[in-house]
DNA sequence: TATAAAATTTAAAACGTTTTAGTTACATTT
DNA sequence: AAATGTAACTAAAACGTTTTAAATTTTATA
């Protein structure tokens, strides 16, 4: 029946040696012109082959060549809206390369991280796309070491010299903050997670700035900060936040705006009344226009490609360790009622 | 540097043959008891492999025994929340079992499956888990011709004879059907895609039931049906749907739930006040309260487990053909807005 | 026409495992 | 003492490629 047909049988068929097939195979696949081999012998090998409908074993390929035409891509949660954007948008353009992707969730968890690099590496990845959680750095050598590229995404390593792809997360955060404040919000503050990754950081010290810069404003900033895997607290906060007359609140992801939306509502409160919000990562949520809020979009389609991108320049040119490349992608701030933009725009 | 190290390291340091440390590797890894081998051997064996941290080479090992540990996942669209939290659930479930997942999305789309398909089998996949698209049925067939086993989700092939997990979703529709039938909607329609899948049929079919069952609700009956991949008519049709005293809608799936929403919006019509609605799929739209919809909830993490399970088990014993076991979910009918449980209650 | 150069093709090793079919060394039975 | 059995271990083939170095054929040059 559908016995695997093998570069043996192709060879035999077109009556030519293994290693030509093998040669005329791998120059086709690179595009390269099939220079070296005459014409009419690369076409029927080639013709042979699409009639059998060859494709070559990438695990044999991978055994000799040492590459497997597949990238890891890990992070923090797949079901996570942002990130499953971000992987379809990896698969999309690894695909254009002809590279498939094995796909990890770590849960912020450095030893989870640590069991999925050493899965990857031993299925023979060419490289690793990560969004660095706190305390990554060990399992990241360990990934270096086997001279494996990685890239950072969406989160850098500022102690580790790696090619990464980012947002800048100061400024999005500053003029997202800024946005509270244009819309006459004084006492805002700032909802983020314990865990110390760069993007929060930076999140956190946008918010600083914009609250600094004002000096009136200056004393009321606060950042509130919960764990990543338990957000229990976030009904305390918001009901202390109430109590205090915080006007304004911003979001360091997503996650923490739906989950803070859903206990406003629980609680009977309401956005704007209640609270003024802005947030990062686009949602459907806000999409639909139910809620007041402004939020830092985020170019997800980019960050697949350049993250892919990278990674191939990195495959093929070899990890040197000589130089990093940081893209910095750009954001824009939304504004999901009318009203809300023009009093933003009143303000520049 | 951090040069791999292999079987053959291991089988030196330790003093033994290359086949010895093999015949002890892969018995701890089954957990069989390392019967036929000396005590100490083994433990000398296992200590100098820890001491090395290694891992065998997974391509080396599929090459040679043709199983490469890892299953392939097939959906429309890995960023639709529904399959990218079923993409997480099967990867927690197949690490439980020591496999990897790789990931691709067919955007209902025949030929990108096809492609899909060969990649994977390519790549040594042991077994194929697969939301199935209309005109599947010949990329499924070329994977059974391999004899790697193939698990339906979310979607069935009734021509076909495969494993599969899904829902019952007639009833399911039914009884969002009868919710709303239950809030006082008379003019009910349904908005569904023109593509034919089991579960798209079958919703519709529960629709109709639930409609034809009241005599007067009878003629009121009226599917919707839009492609895939272009939304436009929505807009149109949410017009008409208003203009005509449409009062109840029930949406095939999640996004186009959303979507819908969105245009809902977009003409400045609402809900409950213009159209009641009921929908598949959880959300974290209609989690948050403020959006008055009764929805089929689908147990999410039961996806991911049955069909990873259902697949080990095939795994296991070979795709012999001469069974077909199909696991049937139990969904939930959940309402967002206490006083529709109440009215839900009253129907009863 | 002989020879050098270029073009085309090939044989065989290598990649890191698993697996088959042993072998060795010793104890037990006949 | 020879035969048998058993526990412990091993050599070598195989998996399907890529790659290196070399062989062969063709073409150009003297």
């Amino acid at each position: 029946m559908g016995s695997k047909i093998t570069i043996k049988d192709i060879a035999a068929e077109a009556g030519v040696s293994i290693s030509l097939v093998s040669f005329v195979m791998s120059n086709q696949a690179t595009g390269r012109d099939t220079y070296r081999v005459n014409k009419d012998t690369a076409k029927r090998i080639m013709e042979v082959a699409k009639k059998h409908n060859y494709r070559p074993n990438t695990m044999a390929r991978f055994l000799r060549s040492g590459r497997s035409y597949s990238i890891g891509v890990i992070v923090s949660d797949i079901s996570n809206e942002f990130f499953s954007q971000i992987a379809r948008c990896i698969e999309d353009r690894a695909t254009t390369y002809n590279y498939s992707v094995l796909f990890g969730s770590m849960d912020e968890n450095p030893e989870k991280l640590k069991g999925l690099v050493e899965v990857f590496i031993n299925k023979g990845i060419d490289g690793l796309i990560i969004a660095p959680c706190q305390g990554a750095e060990e399992a990241i050598r360990k990934v270096l070491e086997t001279n494996i590229p990685v890239v950072l995404l969406d989160r850098d390593i500022p102690t580790m010299n790696l090619d990464c792809v980012v947002i800048n997360n100061i400024n999005a955060a500053k003029e997202a903050t800024e946005a509270l404040i244009a819309r006459g919000c004084q006492k805002i503050e700032m909802v983020s997670h314990t865990m110390r990754v760069s993007n929060l950081i930076e999140r956190e010290a946008g918010y600083m700035a914009a609250m600094e810069q004002k000096t009136h404003l200056k004393e009321m900033t606060n950042v509130h900060r919960l764990p990543h895997d338990e957000l229990e607290g976030l009904a305390d906060y918001i009901r202390e936040a109430a109590e205090e007359g915080v006007e304004g609140l911003l979001f360091a992801t997503n996650t923490l705006a739906i989950a803070a939306l859903k206990e406003i509502h629980r609680q009977g409160l309401s956005v704007p009344e209640d609270f003024m919000i802005a947030s990062f990562d686009s949602n459907d949520i806000f999409d639909l226009g139910m809620v007041d809020v402004a939020y830092v979009k985020q170019p997800i389609e980019q960050f697949g490609r350049e993250s892919v991108d990278l990674m191939m320049k990195r495959i093929e040119r070899g990890c040197d360790n000589k130089t990093k490349t940081q893209i910095t992608l750009i954001h824009e701030i939304t504004q999901t009622r009318n009203q809300a933009i023009e009093c933003f725009k009143d303000y520049n």
